[in-house]
DNA sequence: TTGAAAGCGCTAACAG
DNA sequence: CTGTTAGCGCTTTCAA
């Protein structure tokens, strides 16, 4: 039963129940400097008979040190980020430092105010998505002195490092193993792309390679919001009922690609004869689908991770040799709806 | 060109910049008093050309007001939880709280550290996921003097008040549902329970309602980890290889449904004839399967709606009322894998 | 090994 | 409308 008067408590208070000073009470709660073990134990006992949590606020301020790792994505609704988190997550619970996230929605403006809030905060480090911001955005990042990592995409110049893949080189080599394959007339479906850089980099990317082979994309179909696999069923129906000739389908992610397999495997369509198919990002989930898809591993766990680590090993030691650009590379999975050459 | 000499701007630097006192400064970047037109704009020309950050953990101490709202949920890869943040967002986004999130994955020792980092940075209010936490976490969050919101479970005694849905019910209304559609030989199949205790609550309601009307389930198969649509059909061939016999198949999640739908499918098994089906959670993806799937939505979207504006009018008046408990009505969907009655 | 004093950068409270 | 003063709860620094 403490006495509980409704007033946070300080260090004080676990100074003043356990007769040492709050110097040393300090210490001991934070292991720092040499502490007599009688006295270590008494303060301990004290704090937690009392349900003593530290002000990290007071802390923060006083030692100008704050553990937080701001990390800034798109969103949450998207598999890929989580997974990525997950792989900044297990690196950072190794040390002291913690993740914090922020989700912008593919918005500039409130990428521009999360990052804001998110500084305000003096985070020892950022990880943020792509590499395209606002001028004002870079602004920030540029003038916080502290390590910014930008990752999933390296199609580009960073503010201060780097981790990613090539979405330009992943939409060619896509490009490529279809041309080989054998499929001439190819559609495009996607997401509307003009907030989405790493899709659009990654179209780009595939246009060129196929153009270089003298193939072009017959027709596209674009989508944005609602159920990813209900759209792709949508958009694949749409597309070749337009262009029933087309033979082959490219995705922009994995979700919407699955819905046209399902799609196509209701119309009793063969796969990969008739109509090959590939998508992007080998989505967990789609392990399990009635055939195996074609698609491109985006690297999303070990971005997380290489990220993650280079922020620690520079909040550790502010002269650490970094890269500073980490170009992972992804490979192409054909499954069962890409013809094998 | 801004004098860059790495120390973080403050205060002073934007005062003396503009030639306004401190206190006014801070006046107009929190638009706090009145302060004449003249001087807001000289600070704000001067603020913005230095690039002036706040700093809000001196902003904090000195106020101690932090409009932190810590939301803790056990996983980001299960889809209901980023739902549940969104709605949390959305509502906070009109005021000027933030969420921020802690992942326990559906460990108690996690929580209780999650828990006790969160509360060192001395949040507005708290949104935990479930009503099951350790006699420590109770404890920190009895004596944390905010409110604190626990979400998605109403079975059970709240610390300070909860908003969800009776899972137990949930289980129960679902039993009944397939009874009157004349299944009788059930089977279950679901993830481990023994840490997600509303899988366990509905399990527990649903065989408890079944009992009621003479039925048992005759069998059931249970996982952990995985690609959650790869193990639904695993569980399901080895559940039915087991029992052949078996006419009905609840899954304690929509993911593992869609698996076993896919793969009885393939089977040509007569659905909802032969067998019927259901999940639960009402997931968006779900929307693009052949069948729609029976499924009872869990209302996640309303729970961090209400879970906000809960902590929203309290925090902006702490004698503001609001109900101990706020349980909503899932409804079940039957879709096309459960027959009508 | 322990303690005392002096801030960290901001805001509450008050005075002009 | 603007400025001054005194902290917020800790940690740094220095002295004992």
């Amino acid at each position: 039963m403490t006495a509980n008067d409704n007033r946070p408590l300080t260090l004080r208070d676990v100074s003043e129940a356990s007769g040492v000073s709050e110097m040393t009470v300090s210490r001991v709660l934070r292991n720092k400097g040499d502490v007599s073990a009688a006295t270590r134990e008494r303060v301990l006992t004290a704090a937690k008979e009392l349900g003593y949590v530290p002000n990290k606020i007071a802390g923060a301020l006083a030692s100008s040190r704050v553990n937080l790792v701001a990390v800034i994505i798109p969103s949450l609704r998207n598999m890929v980020f989580p997974e990525v988190l997950a792989g900044i997550s297990r690196v950072l619970e190794d040390t002291d430092l913690q993740p914090v996230v922020g989700v912008t929605d593919y918005l500039p403006e409130k990428e521009e105010r999360v990052l804001y809030e998110m500084l305000s905060w003096r985070p020892s480090g950022v990880i943020i998505a792509g590499l395209e911001h606002s001028d004002a955005s870079k602004a920030m990042l540029k003038s916080a002195g502290i390590p910014v990592v930008e990752i999933m995409d390296t199609d580009g110049t960073p503010i201060d490092c780097s981790v990613g893949i090539s979405h330009r080189r992943a939409g060619r080599q896509m490009a490529e193993a279809i041309v080989k394959a054998g499929y001439e007339r190819i559609g495009f479906l996607g997401t509307k792309m003009p907030l989405d850089h790493r899709a659009r980099k990654r179209f780009e990317g595939f246009t060129e390679a196929l153009a270089k082979r003298g193939v072009e994309v017959v027709d596209q179909e674009f989508y944005s919001g609602g159920s990813a696999l209900k759209k792709g069923r949508e958009l694949t129906k749409a597309l070749l009922e337009r262009d029933p000739d087309l033979d082959f389908l490219y995705y922009s992610n994995d979700m919407i690609a699955a819905g046209g397999l399902l799609y196509l495997l209701e119309q009793q369509i063969d796969i990969p004869g008739r109509i090959g198919l590939a998508g992007f990002n080998d989505v967990e989930l789609l392990d399990g689908l009635p055939r195996r898809l074609a698609t491109m591993d985006s690297c999303r766990n070990e971005i997380g991770t290489k990220a993650a680590q280079i922020i620690a090993s520079r909040v550790a030691d502010p002269n650490a040799a970094y890269e500073e650009v980490t170009e992972l590379s992804p490979t192409i999975d054909v499954g069962d709806t890409l013809k094998r050459w």
